[in-house]
RNA sequence: UGACCCAUGGUGUAAUGGCAACACAGCAGAUUUUGGUUCUGUUAUUCUAGGUUCGAGUCCUGGUGGGUCAACCA
């Protein structure tokens, strides 16, 4: 078995440690398996999954399936299935095979035959309604059935005729006959198949009959002879019930592990939740920018490194966990500031008319493209008389600890020369509307005419090469810390944020307005170089900080 | 007033009966042609009461707090 060795610095997960000592006690395979049912788009909750599931695999030379939980057809369709299959290789994951539930439905309804001979399965006639109440509550046992004690012959019989269609929705159901009176719900008598007449996206109208989640999960684990099924801490109360049916099957003993889901400040994590945000159009589609998905994140311009690399930080336990969005802007920022080109553009533009630059030269000035990767080269940019910079570079009356440009005072540009205010021209209002400056022209390359240094560096373009653009900044879709703890009587609608879609023009140096002449501009080229933000509401800020910290923004060509 | 799961800095995650640590966030400083990056320093942690033990974050008991379960969803 080739085995990965965990990260240096690192200590063994729980589960690591549960497959170490399956190992040890002589286990001789790994094998796991994302199952998610096809019914929405992932998210970066699914993402922590994914990279569970396939990385404990991978790390003791283990295989990992990806089978689609498809036992309901009516929420569940192929589009669904298609957007999951191309997450899980973005992420960067092989999966050893692609399954779905309904490819045993054959084998689930034999084994459901098996059940009803073995005395453990009846059929009963009662109402949905009925069931319920008979269910008891979590302190008082509940009842059973007065169709509990049908014969084998009787339940065989109605099965099938459930199968050949011959009842309505509703009109019956198959139950496992356990215990009435258990202490957990999952245990009374729950139940394994319904019907419903509608079609599945995959096996059409064949069935009519679906198994239930509790029925088809474990037993598909063990058809694939999955060793370790780990899935979310709020199925921990269904493992008596998995193991249960495994048990009176006599087949394959897979087990099932739980861990805490991954939750997010400021973002919703329920997809339920966020099927009813695209349905009613508060964002554009499952992978508006806003969105948790992860077709979102990857239009976001987030790489599949750095939601690995969240994946990995955020660690595993059986505790719920809130973990700060920080974190993950923070994955992204160490992964896009080794790699991203940098490109200077200006939000808010001040014109600034340089006197001693002869009228009507235009120059190229190299720029670096990653000051963190000399292999990524330099760009000409053109400069010329007329530039503009970032409203907020320039200070008339200068806060203490204001370095950029302000009255009579010096500032670099960047990757050009060094310029000077000398007059601040104002509109009859009194807005500022053009700073007239001067010149070093021995100050290109980082020196000066008498080696003196300035401590600030202002992004600039080229007034008549500047290309307009539109840019587009997203924040978070809530203005709650934790969007699902909503005020009585208020639900999730109430707390969008209303800023976390903000759009500003914006001018851009021209050779990326050439990359903007395609139809869309997508954000990993970009991304770099729009104004400063911050995740939380109410911060969007625009200052002249254009690094990665602004990493939801996307850009439109004009 | 049930069963099960859980409790370590602001947020996460380690420490497997023997010096409570790492990351993110915060703060301070240095470097820097991005107020970015990088580097240095720094603030801050075992829910509670008992018990076992030479020694408890860790084991035991009680309490408190949080979560999950009463879909013909998964």
């Amino acid at each position: 078995m080739s085995e990965i060795p965990v990260p240096e610095g690192r200590s063994l997960n729980f589960l690591e440690e549960i497959i170490e000592s399956d190992i040890a006690r002589g286990q001789k395979r790994v094998h796991t398996r994302f199952p998610p049912e096809p019914n929405g788009y992932l998210h970066i909750g699914h993402a922590k999954s994914i990279c569970l599931n396939f990385g404990l695999a991978k790390r003791y030379g283990g295989l990992t399936n990806l089978r689609f939980d498809d036992t309901n057809p009516v929420k569940e369709d192929t589009e669904y299935v298609d957007s999951i299959k191309e997450d899980v290789k973005w992420l960067g994951f092989e999966w050893a095979g692609e399954y779905y539930a309904s490819d045993y439905f054959e084998q689930l309804y034999s084994w459901a035959i098996d059940m009803i001979n073995k005395g453990l399965a009846y059929v009963d006639d009662q109402t949905q309604e009925q069931i319920r109440t008979t269910r008891g509550t979590v302190t008082v046992p509940g009842t059973p059935s007065p169709w509990r004690e049908r014969s084998v012959d009787e339940n065989l019989m109605l099965f099938s005729g459930m199968r050949e269609g011959k009842f309505a929705d509703g009109e019956k159901v198959l139950r496992a006959k356990i215990d009435m009176a258990h202490p957990n719900m999952l245990m009374r008598d729950p139940i394994l198949y319904r019907i419903l007449h509608t079609e599945h996206h995959r096996t059409g109208d064949k069935w009519c009959i679906y198994p239930m989640y509790d029925y088809a999960h474990g037993q598909c684990d063990s058809i694939e002879r999955i060793t370790h099924s780990i899935c979310t801490l709020e199925f921990d109360v269904h493992r008596p019930l998995y193991d249960w049916f495994i048990e009176k099957l006599d087949i394959f003993p897979s087990h099932q592990y739980e861990f805490a889901r991954l939750n997010l400040t400021y973002t919703m994590m329920s997809k339920r939740k966020l099927l009813q945000l695209v349905q009613n159009k508060y964002v554009s589609g499952w992978d508006d920018p806003r969105m948790p998905t992860i077709c979102a994140l990857r239009r976001r311009g987030f790489t599949p490194e750095s939601v690995r690399a969240f994946a990995e930080r955020v660690g595993v336990a059986k505790r719920d966990n809130v973990i700060d969005l920080g974190l993950l802007e923070f994955c992204v920022r160490e992964d896009l500031n080794r790699i991203a080109e940098r490109r200077m553009a200006v939000v808010n533009p001040l014109k600034v008319v340089i006197t001693n630059y002869p009228e009507g030269k235009r120059e190229m000035i190299s720029c670096v493209n990653n000051p963190e990767n000399p292999d990524a080269g330099s760009r000409e940019v053109p400069f010329s008389r007329e530039i503009y910079i970032e409203k907020d570079d320039f200070m008339e009356i200068p806060s203490k600890k204001f370095f950029r440009l302000q009255p009579g005072g010096e500032v670099r540009l960047r990757y050009g020369y060094l310029i000077k205010c000398e007059e601040v021209v104002k509109s009859p209002d009194g807005e500022i509307i053009e700073l007239r400056c001067t010149y070093d022209d021995q100050s290109l390359g980082g020196s000066s005419s008498d080696g003196r240094k300035v401590k600030g560096v202002i992004h600039w373009v080229s007034a008549a090469d500047a290309i307009p653009a539109e840019l587009r900044l997203y924040s978070t879709l809530f203005t709650l810390e934790n969007p699902d703890d909503v005020e009585e009587g208020k639900t999730f609608v109430d707390y969008l944020n209303p800023e976390s879609l903000v759009t500003v023009n914006a001018w851009l140096e021209p050779a990326l307005g050439t990359a903007a002449q395609g139809e869309k501009f997508q954000f990993e080229r970009v991304g770099y170089f729009t104004p400063d933000y911050d995740s939380r509401p109410g911060k969007l800020v625009f200052n002249r900080t254009v690094g990665l910290k602004d990493s939801w923004a996307k850009i439109a060509a004009k």
